[in-house]
DNA sequence: TCGGGTACATACCCTCAGTACGTACTCTTA
DNA sequence: TAAGAGTACGTACTGAGGGTATGTACCCGA
């Protein structure tokens, strides 16, 4: 702990009832968390929640107007978690083709872990609603995964207009291949497969320009 | 319709009490399926179902054991469906790029029509559970599909260990790009983009032999 | 024609999300 | 420092919806 740490934890302006109040609430965030990833929405009740968070429907409901407001706060969470996870091991490297690898392989990572998995990948949609859903990807995990692609596509000889629609099919195929892992016996051995068919895709990204190119000009031919 | 569909018609067994038990069960199947879509799995209640089938609770619940059971009938309905299409589909031709195009076309084309989405790519994982949505996939769409690509690879040379991981991931890419589609504004732009896209994916698929020949010699060497 | 089984309808129960209201505690302000 | 106000809950209830128990009309074979 630094000294300026000192000094701010000595000098905020909190009162023990405000502290208290965030600490259910954290209970509460936490528990729900927890439960949602393994009986998903449908499968948690609140009675569930409060019970583990040794409270009453009464403290959840100051805290959060709804069940659903309270899945989208874990929800939320879950995405800022995820972006910074992805953002720290960007700053490893400056080299775009190795960026690209690692924040991938994160990515990747961050796709069999059972949270993610459950709740911003399965549930998410669901209980959100798909159009909720997309606005907030569209600023978190996803966001990222399309800057990295596009930073590769860049790399690769100028911005094609087919970078978006390549970005939201890797997302999918990236989605998919975490799902490969984590559902597989030897994840280790299921892993390195994975990289080898993502590496793949991602050299067919060197043809698609030309493939693009060919497309156009039947366009214009037809 | 032909003299042997006359004779059968007029040879089955059926007493008019089947018949209109058959034709309830398929009002509250049919019925089943709009609301679903639509609103999704906990977003439609019995009550609405067995409203528009203008039957009552008691009609569902002497063919129907749960809510959850006439979900599954609505899904396997579903997958079926998209079954026959693609094999169809996959008899117009016998060159075997041909019918990967072809099929793997039609499978795109279903991604994007809502029935497919709403209740076997997002409801239906979460509904019936990743493990049960999983065993009954590999048997109907995702197994086409897993077929097609085994066809691609062995006619590119020799079958590959990494046919069954592209699948999966590659399954998750159409998926995708079906969303993709379907949430687009020009949803031909978007069509014809889609397709390229698949098309330098499938292009890297050319190369993934060399690129497991590198791993493996990585993994002896390592 | 007469039991028996089928195909429903009706009425009720239980779980669970959400609400109304009560209360204790704290923090400010006169 | 006493009082008023607001916060942070707890308690008791309501309504919606999935599921069940039971009643009943009808058909169908014997």
């Amino acid at each position: 702990m630094t000294p300026a740490g000192k000094v701010l934890r000595a000098a905020r302006k909190t009162s023990r009832r405000q502290d208290y109040s965030s600490s259910t609430k954290r209970a509460l965030l936490d528990n729900a968390a927890e439960l949602f990833t393994d009986h998903g929405y449908a499968g948690t009740s609140l009675d569930e929640v409060v019970a583990a968070a040794r409270v009453t429907k009464g403290a959840l409901y100051h805290h959060y107007p709804s069940k659903l407001a309270l899945f989208e706060s874990v929800f939320m969470r879950c995405q800022e978690d995820t972006k910074k996870q992805i953002e720290r091991s960007l700053r490893q490297s400056k080299d775009p083709w190795e960026r690209a690898t690692i924040g991938l392989q994160t990515f990747l990572d961050i796709c069999q872990q059972p949270a993610f998995r459950r709740i911003c990948i399965q549930e998410g949609p669901v209980a959100l609603g798909h159009a909720r859903w997309h606005e907030v990807e569209k600023e978190f995990s996803f966001g990222l995964v399309a800057n990295i692609v596009e930073d590769l596509l860049k790399d690769m000889g100028g911005a094609d207009e087919l970078t978006d629609t390549f970005a939201h099919i890797f997302y999918g195929a990236l989605q998919s291949a975490g799902d490969f892992v984590a559902d597989s016996e030897d994840s280790e051995d299921a892993s390195e497969k994975v990289q080898a068919v993502i590496s793949a895709i991602l050299a067919g990204l060197r043809i698609l320009p030309t493939i693009n190119a060919v497309t156009t000009a039947n366009e214009a031919a037809g």
